[in-house]
This record gives structure tokens, sequence and C-alpha cells, in this order.
DNA sequence: TATTAGCACTCGGTAAGAGTGAGTGCTAAT
DNA sequence: ATTAGCACTCACTCTTACCGAGTGCTAATA
């Protein structure tokens, strides 16, 4: 990205910064790393290092007379050069594994489970993005009728997860003819995805009209909006006070939970993670969203190998703990892809 | 609640200080309400009248030099004296009707709208406890096969509303078998309440262990866990970005997100607004919980005039504006529950 | 030639002191 | 019963001074 080929003294130093960065919270000067570290140099060689540091933009000084801090370009480079992730502590791991493992829970419990422990284990704001549903493959439709205008729709994917909603209609259908619907619908649909499924819906619907049969285009009617998509795919989203701790300017902290509350921005945000693979890290001005900046966005996907359902993450201040936190995500992503599979 | 009757100046000067600190947030002195009143009385009046409330436990001085702030006292007698609520503007009414009137969406996203409304109306934290299920009628359930150890439960009350989960069985049923169990729980537990049904069921369990027939034991142990309750009732909570802009103690603001968060303790105040009737409000150290003093709760039931499903409200500072926040609650409330009756 | 010691300089943060003003309680006059 | 007058309180603001962590630059050093 930056075609920078750094010294290897260099790069220590840098890592260094940002370590104590991370740990302190308090800009960090040059007798400090010449004491701590085992870059055995001397604060004046240090300045030298660091003010080339800071032309290259990797270091910023909040004033002149401070230490200096990282610049979201020093976190990436920090996060790159982390070529080995921690090992995640047994004792959390057996954590995660104990709140996802134990299924027989819903969808919804489950991914707002999982957004809780996000929460809890990292101490930031947990995000899980829902399963997408218009890519989902059809196994099986149902249709139950409440009363004469109302149909509850129960629809099952290929990754046995269930969608279910409530639709009007104008005709009154009886419970045997809209089973002959759903057993139509699903010799017909089985195995497609939903999207596939609506853009057929729509042809098959033109096509009824055409021939003027009553019944035939009621039931493509029907149809249709049996398989309509919901207007906006949901976000899960906890542990919010966590920002309080991260950020002491309540400015910051309002345009924060805005952001959390609106969802919209951070779904699209995780839309891209679904397609990439692995763990993903998003630092400060990489997120595009104005009211993020001075955040960091640790995503991965969930899902099984060749159809990825959704995404996992944490939303933190860009200092937040870098290998800490990765595997935590990583691991209770692979978690929660298993239980949804056994599902 | 207190015995004191106040002379009518006295309630004058109460109400005006009050009135005067929801609209400015400061200490309100002597001076100021000689000025602004009709009370035409001099400071040092005034200033006598306000001891004596103080005395009496309605006023306070942050510091000595320094004008009185309302208790929650104070507050709780303003409110009681608020014989007439205002009108709710036309405008604001029409947007309720607007964003709840259309229907034909679940009751989820009913309910999460009309959370999201009441925050936005009132610039506080809208809340909405869902409809508890336990004490709803039911109308009818069905069981929908998923695969050979999972089964789709859904469960439409009385008031149409629809709760589904998926439970894990040990025997394969087959889909014909399942439709001639739920054909004989509808007819024989229909309109009962689930309380009551579960009650029945556990007898039957009891009844078919004593007989030691293997399929009826199934079915009943079956049954029993399609009438399972959900561990937890469900609470929307929407705007938290708005306690920043009314607390500014940092500290404040992150024990109050984090109980809004946990969720449970607002549930149990939700409870006791389900069985009172028409607008509740909560003050201060009137809610028992020790995170949500300063702050104050207004509450309405929503559903049918015989059968109460759940609750709506805000929580925002004891000194909100009340006369403006009441009658939005109210009127939303009535507005929800129509569009549930509708449904 | 790379490193370091030395030094002048910067500047946020804290502390102390003074002045301001809104507000109070009390007393005496109306 | 009400009010004018007055001494007093105390948060807030502003100024001044000082401290110290940290810097950049230059000259000495290995």
């Amino acid at each position: 990205m930056t075609g920078e080929d750094l010294d290897k003294r260099v790069k220590a130093i840098l890592s260094a910064v940002v370590h104590n960065y991370i740990a302190t919270a308090e800009p960090v000067g040059s007798r400090t790393l010449s004491k701590i570290d085992e870059i055995k140099l001397s604060p004046a060689t240090i300045r030298n290092v660091m003010a080339y540091l800071s032309d290259l933009g990797y270091l910023e000084q909040p004033h002149k007379s401070a230490g200096r801090v990282p610049t979201d370009k020093a976190y990436r480079f920090y996060v790159d050069s982390l070529v080995v992730a921690n090992a995640l502590p047994g004792d959390i791991k057996r954590m995660i594994d104990n709140e996802l493992g134990e299924s027989s829970q819903g969808l919804e419990s489950l991914l707002i489970q999982t957004t809780r422990l996000l929460a809890a284990l990292t101490q930031f704001t947990g995000i899980v993005a829902a399963p997408r549903v218009e890519h989902s493959q059809l196994k099986m439709i149902e249709f139950i009728k409440m009363n004469a205008r109302q149909i509850f729709v129960v629809l099952i994917t290929r990754s046995n997860i269930v969608h279910n909603k409530v639709i009007d209609v104008s005709e009154d259908f009886s419970q045997e003819f809209l089973n002959s619907v759903t057993s139509h619908l699903n010799s017909q649909f089985s195995g497609q995805s939903l999207l596939e499924i609506r853009e057929n819906l729509m042809e098959n619907l033109a096509v009824e009209k055409a021939r003027y049969d009553q019944l035939l285009a009621q039931v493509a009617r029907l149809s249709k909006k049996a398989f309509e998509l919901p207007e906006e795919d949901s976000l899960y989203v906890e542990g919010q006070s966590n920002i309080v701790k991260d950020f002491h300017d309540l400015d910051k902290v309002q345009r924060l939970l805005k952001a959390l509350e609106e969802k919209i921005g951070i779904i699209n945000i995780l839309d891209q993670t679904v397609l990439a693979s692995g763990v993903q890290i998003y630092i400060g001005m990489e997120i595009e969203s104005e009211e993020l900046q001075d955040c960091a966005l640790i995503t991965a996907q969930y899902g099984s190998e060749n159809n990825f359902l959704g995404a996992i993450g944490v939303i933190g201040p860009t200092r937040m703990n870098y290998p800490r936190v990765i595997p935590i995500i990583d691991y209770t992503a692979k978690i929660l892809s298993q239980a949804l599979i056994n599902n």
C-alpha cells in the first residue's frame, strides 16, 4: 500500500511506540522508549528516528512539547506486521465454547448471545450482522392461515435458518388450498436462491396475467408476496456502554452511539466482510464513515466454507489491543459457524 | 402521599421553580422568579417561601450560594398538579398515525418502529416491552418438521400475535404425525392461556408416564417442549444516544447505558405498568433501580381493554418536559393498540 | 560516520490568588 | 405581611507563575 520499506531499527521503534501507546494511552516520548526497550539507544537517537517517522506520517504530536502518538498508518503497519496472532487463552476458548456450543436455541437468540459474548470478552462494542436472506437457498416454504386476511409464512433455508413473516391477502384462501400452493412452490423452487425465485415468480406473474386466469393470477401474487425480501438486514449491537470508557469526549460518544443506532452504515461495511475470508481489520480512515474516525473495526464472516451467511465483529478505538482481540473474533466466528451447521 | 397541603401561593412558586428548571436546567433564584412571573412578589418574600419549601424537602441547593433545584418530591407534586395534559399537536399526531397506521408489518418490526418513533418524538430513550407470552391465549399451534431432529413451532394467540421457535426432538416424527398432534392440541387447548396449558400438560405427562405408553409419553414431552416459555421477555430500546445530551457526567452516562443493556431491571418495572391503566409516571427514587436515579420513566400499556399485552415508554432525566412527553406516550400507546387489533 | 551528551526552547497542566456576581439568610423598616 | 438593605457565601473565571516532560539542534565522541 505505502511503498516505504523501513529499516529494521525504525520498524522496531515504530512498533514500540504503538505498543506503548496501546498500553498506556499516553503520548510516547523518546526517554520512555530508551528505558523500557531492548532497543539500546539513547533518547537523542530515538528522537531522530521519531522525527523521521513523523515526516513519513506514522507518528503525530498532539502539541510541540509532547510525545508521539501513532497515526492510522502506524496502526496499519503494526497490524500488518503481527505475523502471528496471539494464541487464544484456554479459558476464553472455553467460555466461547460454552456460550455458543449448547444448541437448541433459535437463530436470533444465538446471534444476540454471540453479540453479547463479543462485547463481554473484548470490552468493546460487539456487532453481528444476521444472515442475508436474498442469497440463501430455499429448502421449504409453508403457509399457515391466521385469518381471512392474513397468512403466516415460514421459510426455511438450506442452512436450516428460519425466516417468517405475516402477509396480508385480499382473498380468503383455505388452508387446504394454501397447502397445495406450498407443495407446488416447494417442488418447483427448492434449492434455488430467494433472488432467483423472485425473478422466476415475476415472469410467472406476467404470464398468468396474460392468461386472464383469476385464480392463477392470485396464486402468483400470493407467492410473490411470500418471497418479498425484508427491507433491511438486521444488525445486532451490544456493549455500547463500553464506548464511554474509550472516548472521554461526550460529543464523540454521542456521535458514535448515533452511528450505531443508525446501523445501516455499519451493515454496509460488514457486507464487504462477508465476501472476504478470515479476519478483516479496518482502521480509522479506512472506514469510510465520518463518525467512526478514531475507531477500528475487526470483523470475520461466519457460515460454511462455500456459503457465507453473515459477519461478526467489534468496534473499538484505534488504540485497541489488536493481538488480544483478533483471535477472539476469529475463534468466535468459527464456533458460531459450527453451531449453525450443527443446527 | 405526603400529607402536606400547601398554600396556593406556595404552590405557585413551587410550580414556577420546576417549570423554570425544566426549561433552563439552571438552579432557579428568587430574583428570576420575581421578574418572570405573574407572582408579583419581591425576591425577599420569594426567598422566604423557598426556604420553607427547602425545609419540606421540595427544593435543594447545589451549594449555599446557588439557586434552588427541584427534588423528586417537587417533580411528583408538579406532575400530580398537571390536571390537564397538553393537547397533542396535530402534526405529531399525524406522524404517529402515519408511522404506526400502515399495517402489514410483523409484530417485531412494528414494535421496533414504535420504539424508534418514541425516541425521535421525545428526544429521549424509547422503550417497548414485547407482549408477555405466558398470559396470552392460544388460538392455534402448528408444527413444521425441519429435519429428523428439529421441529419449527408456530404459535398464534387470540390477539393474532405470532410466536415461534425451534425445538429439538430425539424421535423422528413424520409431518403427518405432527399434524395429528397439533390438531389434537388445537382442539383441546384453544382459548386457554399458555400458562394453563402448561399446567395441564404437566398433569398429562405424569399420567402418560404412569401408563408406560411409549408413543403417548413422547407426544406429551413434545407438547410440553412446544409450550415452554421463553426465558426472558424481550425489550426494545432505541435512542440511547439521547442520554448523552441530558447527562453531562461520563460516569452517569455509562451506568445508564449499562442499565439499558441489562434490560431485566427495566422489564420488571414495565411489568407493573401492564397491570395499571393509563399513563404511569415514575420519578427518580420511585424507580427502585440504583442506576436510574435522576431519571424519570413515563409509560403506558398497550393492547385491548380487557387484554393488555405490554408497555411502552421513555426514559429521560427527571427534569424532562412532562407536559410535552405525556401525551405522546398516551397517544402512541393508543395507536399501537389499534394497529395490533386491526392486525 | 553514526551515536550521544548537552542545551535552549516549547507548551500543556497544575496551583495559588484575586476579583466577580448570582444568590442567600437575617434584620429592620414600611 | 411584605420588602428593602446588607453582610456573607461560594462557584467560576482570569491571571500569573512554575514545573516538567519532551523536543530539535549542535557539537563532542567513539
